[in-house]
DNA sequence: CTAATTTTTGACCCACAGTTCAAGAATCAC
DNA sequence: GTGATTCTTGAACTGTGGGTCAAAAATTAG
């Protein structure tokens, strides 16, 4: 019983996580917060408890949505190389067809709140890995379908993979599409 | 004539250097910034004019002896790959023994204020072509030298590199030592 | 209908960020 | 010394950030 709720949290959340995506952490504030969900600040402090709260859920969402389309991604018909190629392109391309620059949202969240923020390292840390281990397993399934050569160590490539994608996601903040997809193509000729 | 400052300048800027670096641009308040100086925040904006000028100059410093640094330390004996492996660890090694995990000034200015601030942006940009250059640079020795295969295209490797250093840089916020020089180790076995 | 329960909301609060300023202190020219 | 000039400093100001709250609005149980 009770008066319900008149949002949805899910997708609250999913505007927080836009907001804190383009903006930054510090750089959201509680009323950006309410103008982007559509809900009043004292209501969002009554359903979340904090900013800092909400940016949790914001960041778990973004882990779970990330992994799930790196998933789905990698999977589909093509090489290993093929694949991760497509992936990066993607990435890159999306962050420079939006209206802004930003970034990948766990990655900002390391680099803005690292060493002063625990949980949150703890949390991108864990995201990171679930990416390795995606990498990792695709260069695997390359490798049995022979299109990946055997004597490379996976795991090593999926950690230079994973170091990669974290550096073109920094470079894409200064560097043009050409130059972007240019690197992309250094790196994976590595494979 | 008129009062003598009684500070140095470029002492001043290197402190506030470090304080933005650890704390962060919007981390850092002109409170901060005056006791990090030693000078009175009053005098600060006397001296500068503004935090974003202060902090213009900090970033300026950063650039200069950081590019002073990597170009005295890729010029010292070995091979290219030998160099840039050493260059590599040393970053991520003075990363992770200072007391708190920084990253890149550069970067983190970039990821913090990228798109918001054009300036900063065009400063961060200026900095890591130079590094480009001066990896293309020291791979063309290696060249020379006999120590790199002379199929392989210098800027083309020197970007990846400037990449996988970024990376590499995101990385050390959540990853330990021998993960790190694992990365190390991969990265440079493709030159 | 009333009571109990849960949400909603804007108004309100305190602290601090970023900046300005007025008054004083140190120097040089004369 | 006087004046002109430049630097120093803490006090003061304005805006906003993050958060709380009391009152009103929905709902269900009985």
């Amino acid at each position: 019983m009770g008066r319900p709720k008149s949002f949805e949290p899910d997708v609250v959340v999913a505007r927080a996580m836009e907001t804190f995506w383009t903006k930054g952490y510090a750089g959201t504030s509680p009323a950006d917060l309410a103008e982007a969900t559509g809900v009043a600040k004292g209501s969002l402090y009554h359903s979340f408890g904090s900013k800092r709260e909400l940016f949790a859920k914001a960041l778990e969402l973004y882990g779970r949505t990330g992994t799930a389309a790196t998933e789905e991604f990698l999977s589909r018909p093509g090489t290993a190389r093929e694949r991760i190629r497509a992936h990066f392109a993607r990435l890159v391309d999306a962050d420079l067809d939006g209206p802004v620059r930003r970034g990948c949202l766990a990655q900002n969240t390391v680099e803005e709140l690292g060493g002063r923020d625990e949980e949150a390292t703890r949390a991108v840390h864990r995201i990171e890995e679930r990416m390795i281990e995606l990498f990792a397993a695709r260069i695997e399934q390359g490798q049995r379908d022979g299109d990946v050569d055997r004597g490379i160590d996976a795991k090593a490539q999926a950690l230079l993979l994973q170091t990669t994608l974290a550096g073109l996601r920094v470079m894409a903040r200064t560097f043009d599409r050409p130059v972007l997809h240019r690197i992309i193509d250094t790196a994976v000729a590595g494979l």
